[in-house]
DNA sequence: CCAAAAGTGTTGGGATTACACCCATGC
DNA sequence: GCATGGGTGTAATCCCAACACTTTTGG
């Protein structure tokens, strides 16, 4: 098969790990491939970057034509440079990662034929991927879970109104253990970026919890200095 | 005097920022160069990854060529893709970073043309850098002392044999403020992996202080587990 | 009234900070 | 004997982990 395709002399591609949360599950969002090589497996929406688009650039796009998602905050996390990790010739390819809200989101449709469609899989049990593209999960994987213990990146995974049982659930799915309820809400309630609103969860059979969103404001101030090295 | 050169397609490189430390200073390799674009210019030891190396080996191979320093472990920090950072073509560069003792090094030397000369410099008062090379380099130092803050990666910096005052020298050098004494080596001893060595330091003109070494099983073991994350 | 989840405080141990003086050595 | 850095302890505070019962609500 291999000999059929055009080799590449070298191209970089972009790949992205993208996160979301829906039913307490933690989810990444595949897509399902419609060319060779690795026709009809699942992979990580991916593509190669053009010659005049940064890789910023390249990473929105390509997920834009992948799956239809538009203008969300990615981040790169890793280049995979191995010689032999593409079949048809060198690709380095640098991938990002992104966190963001699935209910929120408009129905996923691939715009290109390269894609036959995208959706949500479970981070666990995820079958095996296109490339090695399950390297370059894992790795996104550990990467949001190191990050999550020393910034609070959860909230980007969250409906805008939610509760704090949900948050905590959610941090459990990332970091994969039981949190205790009190010193975890003591602990949010702590950085003082949580808003209380005067809402509370509705059409549950049991006492409604109140809901919170994220005071933008408050989170900025308080993290950004924590990130910038002075000096 | 772009359109006398060669024009790229699209290419990967790699850049290193090696730090060191001597004489109570954080120092950064460079190297001056030899060929245009930015020739007589100063930059970071970088060049371009072979077709058939994977990029790990080509940082290894071309701070060598560069520099003359062999078999160092290199860690990838980012990946710098805007299109018009190389005045010649789109390339697309893959950084490293690296901390070494400077005193155990034989001396820098280029094997190739590309390169006049490799040296050390302070990381304070940094000229302007060839390419996005300062960019580049800013990039890295951030990351090291973020890493810094929870991994003790400085000995990678000293001779195997120091005294406390340089470990925390090194710290304040890094992390650009002053250290407790009492503290930072009650700290340090804590940690269980300096190992306390029968000698003292020589040739000083008032009380030796006694010198350690790392323990380096005791350190893996006890970060080895730190990093994992078990699931 | 029952099932289900919401909500709420205290305590002990370990780590971190702040802080100042005497000691050993070479010259 | 003096200048220079080496070496040392304690108290106050903060942060984290462990732990169980009452309240509210819908059905």
């Amino acid at each position: 098969m291999d000999e059929l395709l055009p080799k590449f002399e070298s191209v970089f591609s972009i790949d992205c790990v993208i996160f979301g949360f829906d039913a307490g599950e933690l989810k990444v969002l595949l897509i399902e491939r419609n060319e060779e090589p690795f026709k009809d497996w699942f992979a990580l929406p991916g593509y190669i970057v053009g010659q005049q688009e940064s890789i910023d650039d390249a990473a929105e796009r390509i997920l834009n034509e992948l799956t239809g998602l538009r203008g969300l905050h990615m981040e790169q996390f890793h280049t995979f440079g191995e010689v032999n990790r593409h079949p048809q010739g060198r690709v380095v390819t640098v991938a990002y990662y992104a966190l963001i809200r699935i209910n929120g989101q408009k129905e996923l449709r691939p715009v290109t034929q390269y894609a036959r469609k995208a959706f949500w899989h479970p981070v666990n049990e995820l079958p095996k991927l296109a490339f090695d593209h399950s390297e370059i999960f894992n790795t996104g994987f550990n990467k949001i879970r190191r990050r999550l213990s020393y910034q609070p990146i959860a909230f980007e995974l969250l409906p805008e109104k939610f509760t704090l049982t949900q948050l905590q659930m959610l941090y459990e799915a990332i970091l994969n253990k039981k949190l205790d309820k009190r010193n975890f809400r003591k602990k949010m309630l702590s950085y003082g970026f949580l808003k209380e609103l005067d809402e509370k969860q509705r059409g549950v059979s049991y006492r409604a919890a109140k809901l919170y969103k994220f005071d933008k404001r408050k989170y900025t101030k308080i993290f950004q200095n924590e990130l910038t090295v002075e000096g």
